[in-house]
RNA sequence: GGCUGGGUGGCAGAGUGGUCAUGCAGCGGACUGCAACUCCGCGUACGCCGGUUCGAUUCCGACCCCAGCCUCCA
């Protein structure tokens, strides 16, 4: 009997016990990125959070469907490659491509399906007439919108009446829209801009309609669990779920609805319109990509974090931590096979499934970290070194080797011969008992950025600086 | 202005009606040739004001402050 899995839902405003729709298999979709430039760390936390969900979730349901979406159509894409003078395919190409990589640097598990945009514009359009047919939505000068007085729950997930609504709906009030808050699903395209035909002339999908549509394609009319930024909720989600609701006659396009917060870099939220952006492909240069998960990992997901040189030191010192401890007790496994492993450490499992409590079961992995540098017995040290792995494995953490970590493999300034041959000389040294020559060596590697750890079996070395 | 969510020790950040978060930093000690690693120990933290209560950081009310959304945005 394992433990509930409760999550906060926006739709409700509260912490709900999951039950997935149909036994054994969960459907979940998370908005990804726009391609349009390199992605920034704020924008990582979505798929750093939502894959940590879906490690949980694999472990109790035999079937989790994640869908991340790419938007490769977009007018941000088009302005771009106007500017870059480059073909609109290929930068969206491109940044798909640097996208993906950094997550994959971020440890983040690859989505069951990663559907673009341009490969489902027929849906989109199928989609669209489904909501014409219905009337929710009405054609006008080449544009398609839909009424949103023709849905009675709408603003039902952003919980705001209409009248707010219309509040901030001042800007722009286009001619052809019957009223103000209707939002476009269809647009049509210049001969320049990337288009595609539909009964309503040639044009473009707007920025809603698509998602419903992908989510419909590949994981059906109504889903577990929605997920995506805070930000998202209001206009994006809102309009998703009434598409979706209004085509498909369902109650909910989601039974869950799950929003992380902002990343706040200074005094606001993280934004490449404000500019104070940190790029992933500029941090994964300076520091271990596993790193800069577990600084979006050490706050839970909903609260904003404060991104910052500080969050970055204090997540490196809390990793040394816990490689540290897996480095000091023997064990050949370095990482665990999740389908294999049945022992999940229960405090970290039991913080996850409290709506993803991410600190919560940091703590609980420096509390197993902490019981191994004390156990006296092997085996029992053994024992929580595999349920150190497998809490790791969840959080996608601690998936290289100690030494790996600690020497920090793969950067370009190692020299490990040069650092071993001082080693062997500063050993020497001591065992003539020259203290003065050994600490000259020792400040020598420290200069060079080596540390250096005795030990009874022997000498280790740990990068303490990253180079850079 | 409206709608969300917050204000916890030097920093980050959980949680709870009355014994412990956790990590980093700091202090004392053990270990060490000295360090590092590790271990042991230490710090009267809960925005402000009232209320409920035997007892509130935790519940209730008011106030102050902060962030997000209301416009592209993870």
């Amino acid at each position: 009997m394992s433990i509930d899995i409760k999550l906060h839902n926006t739709a409700t405003g509260r912490k709900e016990i999951f039950q997935p729709l149909h036994p054994g298999r969960v459907t979940m979709y998370v908005c990804g990125p726009t391609v349009y430039n390199y992605v920034h760390i704020g924008n990582a936390r979505p798929s750093v959070v939502f894959d940590v969900l879906t490690r949980l979730l694999r472990t109790r349901y035999a079937d989790v469907i994640y869908a991340q979406n790419i938007t490769d159509v977009d007018d941000k894409i088009n302005r771009q490659a106007l500017e870059n003078g480059e073909p609109i395919a290929a930068l969206a190409d491109r940044y798909t491509r640097t996208f993906e990589e950094d997550m994959k640097a971020l440890w983040v598990l690859p989505p069951t399906v990663a559907p673009r945009v341009t490969h489902h514009i027929a849906e989109i359009i199928e989609l669209i007439q489904t909501l014409i047919t219905k009337g929710h939505a009405y054609a006008a000068e080449g544009h398609v919108l839909f009424s949103v007085t023709s849905d009675p729950a709408y603003g039902h997930l952003s919980r705001r009446s209409l009248d707010d609504i219309l509040a901030g709906a001042r800007v722009d009030i286009a001619p052809y829209k019957r009223d103000p808050k209707d939002f476009v699903l269809w647009k049509p395209s210049t001969p320049e801009l990337p288009g595609w035909d539909s009964p309503w002339g040639r044009g473009r999908p707007g920025w809603h309609i698509e998602c419903s549509a992908m989510c419909l394609t590949h994981l059906g009319p109504q889903i577990d669990i929605h997920g995506g930024g805070s930000d998202l909720v209001f206009p994006h989600h809102e309009n998703e779920s009434a598409q979706s609701r209004c085509a498909l006659g369902t109650q909910r396009m989601a039974n869950f609805w799950l929003h992380n917060g902002m990343l706040t870099l200074g005094q606001e939220k993280m934004s490449k319109s404000v500019g104070n952006i940190e790029r992933i492909i500029d941090l994964r240069r300076r520091h271990p990509p596993e790193l800069l998960r577990y600084a979006l990992l050490s706050g839970q997901y909903r609260s904003p974090l404060a991104w910052s040189p500080d969050l970055i030191a204090q997540a490196k010192a809390s990793l040394n931590r816990l490689y540290q401890a897996l480095r000091d007790v023997e064990g050949d496994d370095t990482s665990i096979d999740y389908e294999q492993t049945t022992q999940w450490p229960e405090d970290v499992v039991s913080a996850l499934a409290d709506d993803l409590n991410t600190p919560g079961a940091l703590a609980a992995m420096h509390a197993i970290a902490s019981a191994m540098n004390r156990a006296d017995d092997p085996t029992q040290a053994r024992q929580l070194r595999a349920s150190l792995l497998a809490g790791g494995w969840l959080l996608g953490l601690l998936g290289q080797s100690p030494e790996d970590w600690f020497k920090g493999v793969g950067s370009e300034t190692l020299d490990a011969t040069a650092i071993d041959a001082l080693i062997e000389a500063r050993y020497e040294a001591r065992r003539q008992k020259n203290f003065q020559r050994a600490d000259e060596i020792r400040q020598e590697l420290l200069n060079m950025g080596i540390e250096l750890e005795d030990s009874r079996d022997g000498t280790r070395w740990r990068r303490v600086s990253s180079p850079g």
